[in-house]
DNA sequence: CTCCTGATGTCAGAAACTGACATCACATTA
DNA sequence: TAATGTGATGTCAGTTTCTGACATCAGGAG
């Protein structure tokens, strides 16, 4: 991260990174697949912590909420770390190679949502949905989380939760396709 | 996609893409930016199509409805190609570096839909939401309408949304944390 | 006919990544 | 203690992707 900072990513090479650290290219890659990946390595434990939440959840609590719940759990992986979220971020939106990677490491969490949902006997089409929706809020919610220094992380993602719910509820009444733009401002 | 058939992407070269289209590789690069991107030069027609759709809806239309009519209109566009279609679904399940950049060009339609709607005086935060169901109602459907040869794509947007309504109206009840499992099975 | 422009080719080179093999530290076990 | 095996790292050569700089060439405008 020191040395994006002052390089610059793509200004970056391999080479110095594994210098830094003081070790060979070579072996950056054999802990890394990418050079993309060393920016990605929390994901792993990420996904552990919510797979398991959910795996952990009481049987009778719905699918929504025991996903919701699991988000909440990762809140303690970045507690202290809110300069470096918000410096990596800051990388993510300017170069669309790491933004894409996010994006599949999202996805891939998704996916394992879904799974777990689907051990608890959740219809593969409402985990998949439930799963799309938990990962849409969690990256809206972690989004403001990191500008925001004001509210904790369960907060923003209550926020975001409730203002999901106020639209997929307007928008269950546009139904025939009349009543006009309720949805609006 | 003929050379990835018979040999595989990773095992097709730049250089034998090029030789195939009687060119150099250099000027390959001239007109895609990447190796993958070659998999998506039609993505900035869909693009369009759906940016114009939005923009050319009759106002007084919810902007649910305006964009959800706009995913219709892209119909066509893969009508009689469903064949080619299916085969790009496979390279991208084998290819996670393919399905990043899919997600990449995916997202970047929805920050499009989402401009689309300021346009129309939708606030901020409903449109980047809505922009983002959409984006996710079309991907499942676009991916069902790819193994499904009975029926177009324009109807399995609507069974797509369908679902979604089904699910956010049943969510909506969950609010309390109480309640169980309606959703589930 | 000349000049301009845009598309293409040629070339050299940086950087990302991979496979094969060597080496070294350390632990197990005869 | 010595032999042996194992896992991590280094070394090296090579392929592929991607870029910058410059040359060439064809066709249109004047």
């Amino acid at each position: 991260m020191e040395l994006f900072q002052q390089r610059g990513y793509e200004h970056t090479t391999v080479a110095d990174i594994a210098a830094k650290a003081g070790l060979t290219e070579r072996t950056f890659f054999r802990y890394f697949s990418d050079k993309r990946e060393v920016l990605f390595s929390g994901a792993k434990a990420l996904e552990k912590l919510i797979v398991d939440a959910i795996a952990s959840a009481p049987v009778a609590l719905p699918p929504f909420e025991v996903v919701f719940a699991a988000l909440k759990t990762t809140a303690p992986l970045f507690e202290s770390r809110r300069a470096h979220a918000r410096q990596r971020q800051a990388l993510l939106s300017q170069h669309a190679e790491l933004r894409e990677r996010e994006l599949g490491k999202l996805a891939n969490i998704a996916v394992r949502i879904s799974e777990s949902l689907q051990a608890r006997h959740v219809s593969a089409a409402n985990a998949t949905l439930i799963a799309e929706a938990a990962v849409a809020i969690y990256r809206s919610a972690f989004e403001r989380w990191v500008a925001d220094t004001k509210h904790d992380l369960p907060h923003h993602l209550q926020a975001a939760l409730a203002q999901l719910r106020k639209l997929t509820a307007s928008a269950k009444t546009a139904t025939p396709a009349t009543k006009a733009a309720r949805t609006r401002h």
